[in-house]
DNA sequence: GGCAAAATCCAAAGCGCTTTGAGACCGCTA
DNA sequence: TAGCGGTCTCAAAGCGCTTTGGATTTTGCC
């Protein structure tokens, strides 16, 4: 069923039909409507394809996945995703996904372009000084970053969580409760969430006038092993700290492993905290009362996922006034994974 | 740049232009070569939607993501899709994501169908008698099947990993072990891979004449939380197990958490095995050296989207002689979280 | 050299939609 | 009754590609 045998069957012409269809006020609200039940009995849909052909728009967004390194692949990005796709949803959008390596990227997104394949794209995992802003912007293709540059110009969309400010309350709250050698196990800190939670964390301890010690800081992808082998590493040290600090979940649990396996429980011999994104497999059914109970700086990745896709797709639609950023905080959670120094 | 400008450029005509860029015997090789430089270094990308609109074909394939439910939102999930996406990739083919209500999903297909947004889908999650597959045959949409119906008639394209098999191998392993109170957690069985699982569990103990005991069998979305409850609950039983055999790696993580947390040790108090997807954020990196090191069943569940996309890619262009199912054995792991019974 | 066959190339139609520019019809006023 | 603004509808062009059917040139062979 296309355009021209549901208009035929109307005895209508396709311009009015297709001006019911889309709304446009210059056709009655009695033709309108038998235009819409007759579509809707048809199961008539009009063709993206052709549609994006005649206007030069899409309702489709892309994302790229990074492919070798495994950095993208994780419950950080589907959580995400998941989030994304759902706002897409509301607003009657789809979702591409590209894999692509690393280095390919950039032609992904020449290609999106020049094959007009998406309206816009969301860009993952922004870094100190990252191309791919001014590759978009000069390419002309509508984007909203999961995340920041950290560069000094900041007037692009963005959606970020104040990752400096949640890792320096995270820090002080360690310090409150009496701890003065804190660990951070942190994610790559090439990475701009990574280096401000850094900065944050450093804020903290040298505000309380701690020194800052670099064998207790780790850097790494953010999967369980390296909170594992990190945490193992830092019990071996001569002078262990007292409290870690985690990037992520994900490190978290491999944080807790290794204390585990080694006799240790977290909030008893050893503090642990954690950024908690709210990932979805972790989260405890409806007649399940326990989780890990860390005690963290929360803010679900699922939720900035879904206003991703909502400002993007503003954007896109002309409806936002100032592509600017928007930067949400994260919420201290007490858990019972940390607890006061004991002498 | 489209194929207008590029072939008035080139002085030859747009048919000629396009034949040569999709590799019809019918142009010279001498042209084909100049077509293609002359595409390369105007940075020439033909587009999808008229290619569709022309031809019909789109080399887009959707997948659906059930919401409300996380069920689907999860390491397993995405670390599929991060397989299967490269396998597009590969082929030129571009994934789209489309969340919907699990009671929506159908009108998704039939919209898919009649918009021909796509020229094919993967279908997550079968149940024992799942009402997709009929559905999709009747629309003509073609498919394939991550997992299996279960159902006696199974002429459809489908990979899935021979669960009971796998299930069976690992409680005999565990019995060889000395165990007799095998408990296993289990996803929810009116899926088909979690009821295959459990027919492999209970045939293993049927044929050692051990006898099926209901108070050591759990069902339920394979999240971590759920294995860390099921595994409370199954010690605090009046006769608690000595071998746990969880049907994902998140489970086992759970049931390892509780088992830590109430003092005993996987391979040493309990012995604890698992099926292993080799989820990513799992994997150690290069220089790490450990990982959980479970004993388990392991197939990659990455691969397994890496392979159906490929089949599915096959089955869509007519590549494919039979539409019929492959089945992938998992491999045994001798790790280090069973032990044998000590009396 | 001549002629058929093979090798190249081309003009134009068509995919399903949107949208321009214009026509038909209505009820009014002058 | 003629004229006018509004309301509703339409025919046709065009988006960028593929592909049919045909034209033109080149090649091979006697």
């Amino acid at each position: 069923m296309n355009l021209k045998e549901l208009s035929t069957q109307l005895g209508l012409s396709q311009t009015t039909v297709s001006r019911a269809l889309n709304g446009f006020p210059e056709v009655s609200e009695k033709t309108r409507e038998r235009v819409l039940q007759a579509a809707r009995s048809a199961n008539y849909r009009p063709s993206p394809s052709a549609a994006h052909l005649a206007t030069g728009k899409t309702k489709v967004i892309g994302h790229v996945i990074p492919t070798t390194q495994h950095r993208m692949i994780n419950p950080h990005f589907s959580d995400f995703l998941a989030g994304a796709s759902e706002g897409y949803a509301a607003a009657g959008y789809d979702m591409l996904l590209r894999a692509a390596e690393p280095e390919e990227e950039a032609g992904v997104y020449e290609d999106f372009v020049s094959s007009k394949r998406v309206g816009g794209v969301v860009v993952h995992g922004p870094r100190l000084n990252d191309s791919r802003i001014g590759l978009l912007q000069s390419l002309g293709l509508p984007f909203l970053v999961h995340g920041r540059t950290g560069a000094e110009d900041e007037s692009y969309p963005w959606l970020d969580v104040n990752n400096k400010e949640a890792f320096e309350t995270a820090t002080n709250y360690l310090i409150k409760l009496g701890h003065t050698r804190i660990a951070l196990i942190n994610g790559l800190e090439e990475m701009t969430f990574a280096a401000q939670r850094r900065a944050g964390y450093d804020a903290a301890l040298q505000n309380s006038g701690l020194s800052l010690d670099p064998e207790l800081n780790f850097s790494a992808d953010m999967v369980e092993p390296y909170g594992y082998e990190a945490t193992i590493s830092l019990l071996n040290q001569s002078n262990p700290p007292t409290a870690i600090l985690c990037s992520s979940i994900l490190c978290a649990m491999g944080c807790v492993r290794a204390l585990a396996e080694n006799g240790m429980r977290p909030g008893k011999d050893v503090s642990v905290m954690t950024f908690d994104d709210v990932l979805s497999f972790l989260q405890p059914s409806r007649n399940q009362t326990s989780s890990p109970a860390f005690t963290s700086m929360r803010s679900s990745i699922q939720d900035a996922g879904r206003r991703s896709a909502e400002i993007l797709i503003d954007v896109i639609e002309g409806k936002s006034s100032q592509p600017t950023g928007v930067c949400w905080e994260a919420e201290l959670v007490e858990g019972r994974t940390t607890s006061p120094l004991r002498p």
